[in-house]
DNA sequence: TGATATTGTATTGTGTACAATATAATTTTA
DNA sequence: TAAAATTATATTGTACACAATACAATATCA
């Protein structure tokens, strides 16, 4: 009974606090380029895609509006983004790269070999767990 | 180049999402308890090993005081928990259950399947998540 | 076209996470 | 045994997550 409480227990708990593990590997690398792991993700967005709405990262990253409009805010006070008024829709926002926005670029290349290094898991073993948890959104 | 930013963010962002994921797929359910996600794992830990300190619960839960702290006082609050000190060393703090906290494992004991139904994946590829997810750990 | 509904963000409030620091109790050691 | 180090928890400050709600711009339709 309380056994079916703490087997259940381990497959969300694993998860939860693996997910925790990586954006705490991820914060000593992040924090050279003044970034938070939540950040890095939108960041990542832009430099691959350019131009965003909020709700266009909304559902890249599958985060609402209440989370994202105070990091927007955020990346703006350091300069990286500029959030302009849309000029189709001007309910909606244009999130844009500034200049040092794009040249904090080059600056996040060595975090992916970087991150790597310190995971135990082999790439068959990583592509399966992205599959995974994939499949599970 | 970008290409690596891009691969990277995969795997972790895969993991990171599943995790949130997860804890919005527990709200609804733990709502009817009055509980969060955190305080229910707090609450497993509890309802399997009874008393416990607060570092006990750092350890299983790869938490610490600064998440704890406030998370057990709002247990307390809801008369779940008591906090006393510790006899045998003034500085720690031990949890207990209260009776209102041993009876509301009742209450928790449909969650485990509830969830189960909600989840796409089989028992081997749980296991499978799970096993990965701790040798990442 | 004017009322109604929808859409895109923003705001508010609650609850984690965690680094950095503080504090008090216990242990160690000179 | 008194000072120094260690240990256990608490506090403070920053930054997510997200539900609930608000609000203004746009779209729909009677």
């Amino acid at each position: 009974m309380s056994d079916q409480l703490f087997l259940d227990n381990q497959y969300c708990f694993s998860l939860y606090s693996a997910a925790n593990a990586v954006t705490r590997a991820y914060r000593p690398l992040l924090k050279e380029l003044d970034l938070t792991y939540p950040q890095y993700l939108v960041m990542l967005v832009l430099w691959q895609h350019g131009r965003q709405r909020v709700s266009d990262l909304g559902n890249a990253l599958y985060l609402d509006s209440g989370t994202l409009t105070p990091l927007l805010k955020r990346l703006e006070l350091k300069n990286l983004i500029e959030r302009t008024r849309s000029k189709e829709d001007e309910r909606a926002r244009d999130i844009n790269l500034t200049q040092r926005g794009v040249e904090l670029q080059q600056q996040a290349m060595d975090i992916p070999s970087t991150l790597a290094c310190s995971i135990t898991l082999s790439r068959e073993e990583l592509d399966q767990l992205k599959q995974l948890c994939n499949k599970l959104l």
